[in-house]
DNA sequence: CTCATTGCAAAGGATTTGCACTAAT
DNA sequence: ATTAGTGCAAATCCTTTGCAATGAG
């Protein structure tokens, strides 16, 4: 563990594919593959903020992409106007609880969703790439606290 | 049957709400009322240019706006980066497939998914608003039509 | 007539792109 | 030294808003 962190397998991955290894992508990086938590790209600009580090917006976007498409992290859209990116954490498919309120997102797995929709597909005939449930709900949190916090 | 569209249920919503009833209104109304398909604010006005209407972008998207709040259409995200409006035609709940190719839509009916998510949700102490699933993959007809048509 | 709607253009938020400058190898 | 990345600002896409002109009741 020591000497070694989350990151290093994207250092690999930039390495192999001949891709400078810069402070702003270690960084970027850090915060993500370092977390749970499902960041918008503005959100990855705070963290970035409140650890001394800073990256401008086009680096962080174009950041992003090459995390995605190392396949580390995994993009998403909740219908809330923006993307949040996800560590993929070599978790196959999940699906997301979203807070309407907070904003707060939980994962849970399903194994019939997949079959489920694989058979719909089929019924319409199309042949299934993926697919996407959101639960939209209220937390138990923000049900305690009426007002925000 | 003959003498009426349509378009009635929202000329009484506009009536009994004191809007007044503009032809643009209607002209909107009649397009996506009258049809299955889920429109993008884009597609909207191509049609209505289609049959030699027009309304500017903001009339567009406030007759939506209109439309949503009175029932009869629903607003939904497919992650496209836009919004779609379908009519929501006393349909209680239904998920979608699209084609990643050609953007085609189609609706399937699933009464699992409510017991489903209702139980997922109340596990993770969420209190459950909606959900919303959607299925990616390409359609037959793009499918025998490698490249756009 | 009176008040809400319309349409244009400007504003907004998220994301992308062009380009001179800087840093990684 | 090369070559790619960075950051800024301008540009883009979808959507909203301000405001004078217009149309519905």
């Amino acid at each position: 563990m020591a000497g070694s962190s989350v990151t290093d397998a994207f250092t690999r991955y930039l390495r192999a594919h001949n891709l400078p290894i810069t402070h702003q992508r270690l960084a970027i990086a850090d915060i993500i593959l370092g977390s749970t938590e499902h960041y918008s790209a503005d959100e990855v600009r705070k963290a970035l903020a409140e650890r001394g580090a800073t990256a401008g917006t086009a680096t962080v976007y174009r950041t992003l992409e090459v995390l995605v498409k190392s396949g580390l992290v995994v993009e998403r859209d909740f219908g809330e106007g923006f993307r949040r990116y996800e560590a993929s954490r070599g978790v196959p498919q999940h699906e997301h609880l979203l807070c309407t309120q907070c904003g707060r997102v939980e994962e849970f797995r399903d194994e019939r969703l997949d079959r489920m929709t694989t058979l719909i597909a089929e019924s319409h005939d199309f042949a299934r790439q993926r697919h996407r449930l959101v639960i939209y709900g209220i937390c138990a949190t923000c049900r305690r606290a009426p007002e925000a916090g």
